[in-house]
Parts: C-alpha cells; sequence; structure tokens
DNA sequence: AGAATCACCTATCGCCGTTAGGTTGTCAAC
DNA sequence: GTTGACAACCTAACGGCGATAGGTGATTCT
C-alpha cells in the first residue's frame, strides 16, 4: 500500500503543472502558453519543466489526456435512458456543454493546437475511450456509418463554437444538431427494418 | 492611364511573394511559412520582407484577401439556375471543392490561424463579399436565420474536411449537407405559405 | 545635375522551445 | 551516522523566430 512516496510526490507535482497550464490556456488561450509563463506560475525556472516533460508537446499531451479523462467522467455520470435517441441526444448534450465550459478545453479535444501535436498512444486512448462511449451510444441507437458518426460531431463542435460565441443562433443549433440526429436515426431504423 | 510604374513594379513583386507564400503554405501547412523560408524563395534578405508587409499577419492579411477573391471568382463563375434550392447547392459545392483544393486555402479561409490574426478592414471586406454571395443565395431559396446560414456553413466546413483527409465517408457527408440543405429550405417555404 | 526615395542590405533585439551541465537537499543502505 | 544515489531544482547558453535600426547603392523625379 505505501506506494513509491518519491513516485507520488512526483505525480502530484505533474498534476499541479498540468492544472496551471490549463489555467494560463484559459485565461490567453491554448496556443499562447509559453513555458517561461507557465514556470513562473508554478515558481520555477522554465528549463525545469523539462524535469516533468520532454517537450511542449508532451506537456499538451498531459493536458490532452486530462481533458480527455475529466470528459470520460462526465459522460460515465449519464443515465442511459430506455430510448437509444434520447440517450445519444443526452451524451452529445453534454459533450456539447463540457466543450463550451472553456475555449482551450474546446481546441484541446478538437486538437486545435500547434502544428504538429500528436497526442501519444495512452493519452490517444484516453480520447478513444471518451469518443468511443459516444459512438457506442450511436451505434446503439443505429447510426454506424462513419460519415454518419463524423457529421453528427461535426455538428456538436459548430453547435460549441455558436455557444463559446455567445451566437442567438445558438438555440437554433441545438435544434439543427436535434433534427440531424433524428434524420440519422430514422433512416437507420428504416434500414434495419428492410 | 500611365499610372505609376514604380507603384505598380511594387504591386507586382506584393503579388510574387503572397503567391510564394501560398506555395510554401501548401507544402507546409500555413502556419509552418517562416518570413525566412519565404525570403529565401523569393530571393532576399527576411527583413526585406518588412518593406512590403508590416508584420507576419499583414502578410497572412494578403493571403486571406488573396484567397477570398480566388473564392469570388468562382462563385461569380456559377450561373444561377431556376431552382433557388439548386442554385444554393451549387454554391455550397463550389465553396466545398474551392477550399478542398488544398489545406492551407481551408485554414486560411475559415481563419484557424495564427493567434491573433485579424484580418483588416479591407481584405475583410473581400471576405464579406464572397460570404455575402453565398448568404444571398441562402437568402433567395429562403433560408434568412442566421443560425440556419451557420449551420450550412459549418456542415460545409465539415463536408471539407471530410474530403481533405480523404475520408471514405466524403460522399456520405455531401449527402448529409445536401440533407439538411432541403430541410432548411423546406422549413422556410412552409414558413412563408403560412 | 542634384535631391528624393526605392529596394534592398547587415546587425541586432527579445522571445521562444530546448539542451548541457552544475548544485543542493532528501533518503535509503551500510 | 556517514555515505552515496538520485530527485529536484538551478544558471548559462543555443538556434530559430518575428521584428527593429540604420546603412548603401540604384532608380526616378525635378
Amino acid at each position: 500500500m505505501p506506494v513509491n512516496k518519491v513516485a507520488h510526490r512526483r505525480d502530484a507535482k505533474i498534476a499541479s503543472i498540468v492544472e496551471a497550464a490549463w489555467g494560463l490556456a484559459r485565461e490567453n488561450g491554448i496556443q499562447l502558453v509559453s513555458l517561461r509563463d507557465l514556470a513562473k506560475e508554478v515558481g520555477m525556472q522554465q528549463p525545469s519543466l523539462y524535469a516533468y516533460f520532454d517537450s511542449k508537446n508532451a506537456l499538451y499531451d498531459a493536458m490532452f489526456a486530462d481533458g480527455n479523462r475529466q470528459l470520460l467522467d462526465v459522460l460515465s455520470a449519464i443515465d442511459d435512458q430506455a430510448d437509444p435517441r434520447a440517450t445519444l441526444k443526452a451524451y452529445l448534450g453534454a459533450f456539447a456543454d463540457f466543450a463550451t465550459a472553456d475555449p482551450a478545453r474546446n481546441s484541446l479535444l478538437f486538437r486545435r493546437l500547434l502544428p504538429g501535436f500528436e497526442p501519444t498512444s495512452e493519452s490517444y486512448a484516453v480520447a478513444q475511450e471518451a469518443l468511443g462511449r459516444v459512438v457506442a451510444v450511436m451505434n446503439a441507437a443505429g447510426v454506424t456509418d462513419p460519415g454518419d458518426i463524423d457529421c453528427l460531431v461535426a455538428m456538436t463542435a459548430g453547435l460549441i463554437e455558436a455557444q463559446l460565441s455567445n451566437e442567438p443562433a445558438g438555440d437554433r443549433w441545438l435544434r439543427h444538431l436535434d433534427r440531424m440526429t433524428d434524420l440519422l436515426v430514422d433512416d437507420a431504423t428504416e434500414r434495419n427494418h428492410r
């Protein structure tokens, strides 16, 4: 039980750095977090960060995994309803609300980052697990075609951006997403009945 | 008529620099164009570029205006058809094809650029004019709500990304855009008949 | 012919991510 | 209780970036 004490302290430090990075990203946008600013925020010199992250991309990767883990928690808290269609809408709504909470989170989740950012396989797995939940619910509702899935995801992204920019069109967007969901689910249902 | 000769040469130079910048962007992505590389491409030292552009953002601005001007040409070449709905679809398809032609063009048109890029009012006006054409066609088809317009634009963006990443889902996307267009036009028609 | 200005140049700045290499404090092993 | 390993920092510096300062010949205008 007394797991390595040193390693535990290190993990806590890493977590606090990632949290600080999220704080800066929330204020300045994900792309504008400089390692020197981040170091100042956590009270160390900038090169010292390299004791915890091999590169700036590795830091982004940690943020990416962290954000997706939070998303996963949110999705896990949703109770599946009897109607798969209603469940799907609940998932998409929760996803949108999560990403709307701050623009940095949105751009990170959608990997609108510095050029060249590629998640490591571990953090990618977390993202895949989160996305997988949504896809599973889509599948349950009968939506299986990759193009259909992409479409719903992209429309959710559109909804998020509308909400983020406080457009009055936000409500309208929600309705469009709703209708597209119905359209695809109906399509699938019809296809299966034949 | 003999417009200033010096000014003309200067404009030609600016145009050639913008063209070279597009070339590099096409190869490396819009964000990875460094002024030093660009200068090498056009055969001068990097600071010399500042004789033509006040900043890197000003260069992006010129590219932005240039791209939108080309888009405008493409849109202008479309013959309006009798059915406003068909015309709208032709416009959206042409828009998608234009942006699909290269990723740099896509990210520039949608302003997925370096943080802080804001078009000047002049280049913004060009963009507005291009977008205005599309909006006008939408309006002619009865689609007037900003949320509806955003939705169609965003779905077109989704189609473009699917096409750019060569997803097999591209065809499916086209169909979704088609159906959403029908949905919105039908809605509008119905609304107007009441 | 002389003045203005254009079209470049070199040198340098400050910021960025990154690397090298040193110093101090903690902590387990003998 | 000393010793040695290693964690957790530090300072100094590198190369590349966008941007600025200031200079120099060639071209153009008067």
